[in-house]
RNA sequence: GGGGGCAUAGCCCAGUCGGUUAGAGCGCUUGCUUCACACGCAAGAGGCCACUGGUUCGAGUCCAGUUGUCCCCACCA
């Protein structure tokens, strides 16, 4: 046995037991059918800068997961990976290196980010490890790496040869800041002031008043349209209106979706302002007219403004009007707009050849795979059903951008046919590499496609790249769908959706069978963590220094799945380390008590008392299991914790203690009984709390419990499957306890010593547990320093 | 505007199938220390379970509505 040192050492032992888990591969993945395979899909977070305190939260609550399973017997599958490519990793070294991607090589630019995220991913893998996080690291991937990149372009020609995607000329989400097509769940709205402008149209020489917030689209105008039951406006469907400034006319329609009580109860529609323009276009067949470019700029054939930026132009279009008197009334609003979550640009719509993949075709089968998925907790569901119904715009997945994987298609220079890479040359950059076949027509010249994937397209298939990781070990078969999905909930609407979605058309089947969803940590009510909000100067490591990883890891255990929760670092530091010390103290006592003992021994008889604890042990290990195969780490810990602090340490360990020190008056065999049991519900509770701070369990365990159960790590032993607790010892050990609380309730109110002698003590319990009672007597009658026991049983 | 979560002690939160007197922890008050732990032990004070109705022998729990709060989605004419 070795030492226990008067203090538990902390994040110096966090750092050595690191290194021993490390060394012995304890978390090491192995091909093995013997178990049941339990497989993660864990988020490979986005290379976008350093990681704060909320991804430490949601990691660790999954991680813990990963830990119960693996301690069930599991043979358990936890990868970790990156998503290191696409617009917020460029985004990322455009900061750092003040080098913009357009301003220099594309290769050179690549270069760069490739050095950005290695040196980034080097920092979270450090990180994760100080966190004494389980999985193998063997496992790990990223998405731009060579085998995702063939993984993510052979979903893509697979899912292009079965139509399910596409490439069309069309409107499409547009940032022009990122100078990208984005698809709509790239979309945030923001609140922003305006001036909804009243403009003069006139129809037939009268004055039609229109209200815009975009009166710099008056060139793109194609049509005014009313609401078919307005009366005001009944006399005026099926005639011409003349636009402002510009003097062409177009035509007067009437549709349902125009709110008459909006504005003026006429609106103007341009290509485009905003997505029901695209509605009604594509619905009345009308023209576009050309006003706007990608690169945010007045089309040059626009008079007036040509050139501008769509603020000045606007700014221009409201001066000319009001000189004119053709500007009724401008009026102070307040609106949402759409801007793209990673710029905050606002988000034009401008037509472009992009590709799809379909998904406004797939919402009756994407809502039933929604079904078919097990949500944790439960109504997060409702996010993902709240998503799909809602869908407006098919999945746009090309991007004009330049770290990512590439689209591997070549266009036919005659007939503009797309020529997909063969699957045997991927990964390919067309860029790089000539299509050498020869096209439909007959043309054997070839344009390469020089958009990349959307970072979604590839993240997406999260649970194929882990599939191929898998096959290398022989564990491929039956591997999908995987056990179980881990993210937050704020991607709900991006990474589990196109997961599903891909995974739908590739295997006709869900991703996997559960979804565990977290929660965020919050600096406070509805304040997310953030470096632009000036409040995440805390850094994981420097928290992890100063309070060790095991108390981060307890603490986050205290919230419950799904919920957010708010930073406390006095909460963190205090609660976590006052319970740390008590399992350290606890742990010391109980070694200090099993130098001699021998788990094979059995005593002559078993104390009653004795027999109780294990059974509250065998009911809480029950107990917790069920929580966390709910994913309910928290409210598995506060069940570990009313064992382990109230019925262990306070009730158990005091009523006994004497037995345990003085075997020369209450008997070797006695003493054993006890022994029994303290080492069974301590190496049990430390087998639970192994989930939640495994470097301090692991420290414990390693000193006095090792060489009693035969294997080496905490971390390699399996929690027990006890038979259902005995209900009547429970409910003995309950009177027990009331006996014990009235004797010290009485020492308290008179100011009493716990240790000072009382003439008696009374016994209050069910007539039926006197015999269990009477054997408890002499552990009574010594913990509580009576004289006398007097019984007053009930029925 | 649509959807969802939450509302229980001063604070942060549990409360299972509807069932005795509503539960922890922090904080507060009081008492207790050689023999694992004062980062401890024991005791105590502290509740219109948001509000209004309903179902029921019985409601913190179920149903309907109201209010407050947070989140998701939409609103861009």
């Amino acid at each position: 046995m070795e030492e226990f040192e008067k203090r538990y050492g902390g994040v110096a032992v966090e750092r050595e037991i690191q290194k021993y888990w490390e060394d012995q591969g304890i978390y090491e993945y192995r091909a093995d059918r013997s178990r049941p395979l339990f497989s993660i899909d864990t988020p490979p977070p986005t290379v976008s800068g350093s990681l704060h305190i909320g991804h430490i939260f949601s990691y660790t609550q999954a991680e813990m997961i990963a830990r119960f399973r693996r301690m069930q017997g599991y043979s358990v599958y936890y990868p970790f990976g990156f998503d290191d490519n696409g617009l917020p990793s460029e985004r990322l070294v455009e900061k750092e290196t003040g080098i913009r991607a357009n301003e220099t090589s594309r290769s050179a630019f690549c270069d760069r980010c490739i050095e950005t995220v290695r040196k980034y991913e080097a920092e979270f893998v450090a990180l994760w490890k100080s966190m004494g996080f389980s999985c193998d690291w063997k496992l790990q991937y990223s998405t731009v790496s060579r085998s995702a990149q063939r993984l993510s372009q052979r979903s893509f020609i697979e899912l292009a040869a079965a139509g399910h995607a596409y490439i069309k000329e069309s409107p499409v989400l547009w940032c022009t800041e990122c100078r990208t097509s984005i698809a709509q769940a790239e979309l945030d709205a923001r609140s922003v002031d305006a001036f909804f402008h009243h403009v003069a149209f006139s129809v037939d020489g009268e004055v039609l008043e229109i209200a815009t917030t975009r009166p710099e689209l008056l060139y793109g105008v194609v049509c005014v349209l009313v609401n078919p039951d307005d009366p005001r406006y009944s006399g005026l469907i099926g005639r011409k209106a003349k636009v402002p400034l510009y003097d062409f006319e177009v035509p007067l329609l009437a549709d349902d979706k125009v709110a008459a009580d909006k504005g003026t109860g006429a609106v103007m529609c341009a290509t485009f302002g905003d997505t029901t323009d695209v509605e009604w276009v594509s619905q009345y067949g009308l023209p576009y007219r050309k006003a706007l470019l990608p690169d945010g700029s007045m089309a040059p054939e626009v008079p007036f403004v040509a050139g501008l930026g769509v603020k000045a132009a606007r700014e221009e279009i409201v001066r000319l009007l009001k000189g004119r008197g053709l500007l009724v009334r401008s009026e102070r609003i307040t609106h949402a707009v759409s801007v793209h979550e990673r710029c905050g640009a606002e988000v034009e719509i401008v037509p472009s050849r992009q590709w799809y993949i379909d998904v406004l075709g797939k919402k009756g089968e994407l809502l039933e795979a929604g079904d078919r998925v097990r949500w944790y907790p439960a109504h997060m569901k409702s996010r993902y059903v709240n998503w799909v119904e809602n869908l407006k715009w098919d999945w746009c997945i090309s991007r004009q951008r330049y770290f990512g994987v590439p689209i591997p298609v070549w266009y036919c220079a005659k007939c503009a046919r797309p020529a997909f890479a063969d699957l045997s040359s991927l990964p390919v950059n067309p860029l790089e590499t000539a299509y050498s076949g020869v096209c439909e027509c007959g043309c054997t010249e070839f344009v390469p496609d020089s958009a990349v994937l959307d970072t979604w397209a590839t993240s997406s298939i999260s649970p194929m790249i882990n599939l191929d990781k898998a096959s290398e070990y022989g564990m491929g078969d039956g591997f999908m769908p995987m056990s179980m999905r881990t993210q937050a909930h704020e991607i709900i609407r991006t990474w589990a959706f196109y997961t599903i979605v891909k995974s739908l058309y590739h295997t006709g089947d869900i991703p996997w069978k559960d979804a565990m969803i977290c929660g965020f940590v919050l600096a406070k009510p509805g304040e997310k963590i953030s470096k632009s909000k000036g409040n995440a100067d805390l850094t994981p490591q420097a928290l992890i220094d100063s309070c060790s990883a095991d108390a981060i890891r307890y603490w986050v255990a205290g919230a419950r799945l799904g919920t957010d929760t708010f930073f406390d670092q006095g909460e963190m530091t205090e609660l976590s380390g006052r319970f740390m010390t008590k399992l350290w103290n606890s742990s010391k006592f109980v070694c200090s008590h099993l130098g001699d003992f021998d788990p094979l021994r059995e005593p002559a008889e078993t104390k009653p008392i004795d027999r109780w604890i294990v059974e509250r042990t065998n009911e809480t290990i029950a107990q917790a299991a069920a929580f966390l195969g709910e994913y309910e780490a928290g409210l598995a810990r506060k069940a570990i914790d009313e064992l382990f602090w109230k019925d262990l340490c306070d009730n158990y360990i005091e009523i006994v203690k004497e037995r345990l020190y003085q075997p020369d008056i209450y008997g070797a065999e006695a003493r054993l009984s006890a022994q029994r049991s303290i080492y069974y519900c301590l190496l049990n509770v430390l087998k639970m709390y192994a989930v939640y701070v495994p470097h301090l369990t692991e420290c414990i365990y390693r000193k006095g419990f090792d060489r009693l159960v035969g294997i080496d790590s905490i971390h390699l032993t399996q929690w027990e499957r006890p038979a259902p607790a005995d209900a009547e010892l429970l409910a003995f050990g309950e009177e027990l306890k009331a006996v014990v609380s009235e004797m010290r309730k009485h020492k308290s109110e008179n100011g009493l010593s716990m240790r000072a002698e009382v003439p008696s003590v009374t016994i209050r319990g069910s007539a039926r547990h006197e015999g269990w009672f009477r054997e408890t007597e002499a552990d009574l009658a010594a913990c509580s320093h009576a004289r006398e026991l007097v019984y007053d049983l009930g029925s």
